[in-house]
DNA sequence: CCATACTAGATTGCCAGGCAAACTAGACGA
DNA sequence: TCGTCTAGTTTGCCTGGCAATCTAGTATGG
């Protein structure tokens, strides 16, 4: 389940502060690596750390997440990222939203022959 | 029905010209203001000439629409728009996709507490 | 007769953000 | 020693929504 059409940059703009912060959430904590490789399981790959990274530092300079720094036993350190109350609340506002959103827009789309 | 959110540009971004061209095949024709009327009233407000101008020029320029000006018997003159056959095939290939795409968000978005 | 508003289209400039690419750096295997 | 995997950061390109502004034709109201 790998053959995945690797989706346009401007849907996965849409969407991929929401669907990353859904991962921290989901897992109580993970890294931006980690993430990575989540999202690419899920049906979003090609997604790079050049896209990742900045999300993060995007969510966590708005308090959507909090970030601590730890050791690698084995390999280099990584920078954990948990969820904050503040993240919750969009996450839950921002994904109500985004199904409404889809609901008019497949509304538009699937008007096959439709009249007005 | 018009207590509409106004939805983040980036969400308008990822479906504008599909949703775009869905409208101009629906009307056998139709031309910018009208696109923008249709829009707005079917849940997407707050779009205006400045952005649905550049998109059917891109549309056009792809070769998904062609169009034609016509003197106004009232009013200015309007460009009428017309979906061709590469703007259907390509219409109803980003259609699916776009489906495919909001089941997979959808599927991240929703796993409330499920485990990976 | 003029001001306002609506219809219709075009253009300019700002700004956000995905993504490729390159870089640092630790651990490990051949 | 060299390549590879893990892990994170930074730079620069390019796309595209959107506000603002402009032109112009028509209609309405004072």
């Amino acid at each position: 389940m790998s053959d995945d059409p690797k989706w346009p940059s401007d849907w996965i703009r849409a969407v991929l502060a929401p669907c990353i912060l859904q991962q921290v959430q989901t897992r109580n904590e993970s890294y931006g690596y980690q993430i990575v490789q989540d999202l690419g399981a899920r049906g979003l790959p090609g997604i790079g750390g050049g896209t990742v990274y900045p999300v993060l530092n995007r969510l966590e300079a708005d308090g959507r997440v909090r970030s601590e720094w730890r050791e690698g036993h084995g390999g280099p350190g990584r920078k954990f990222y948990t969820i904050t109350p503040q993240g919750e609340t969009w996450l839950s506002e921002t994904s109500g939203a985004w199904q409404e959103f889809t609901a008019r827009v497949a509304a538009i789309l699937t008007m096959e022959g439709n009249p007005a």
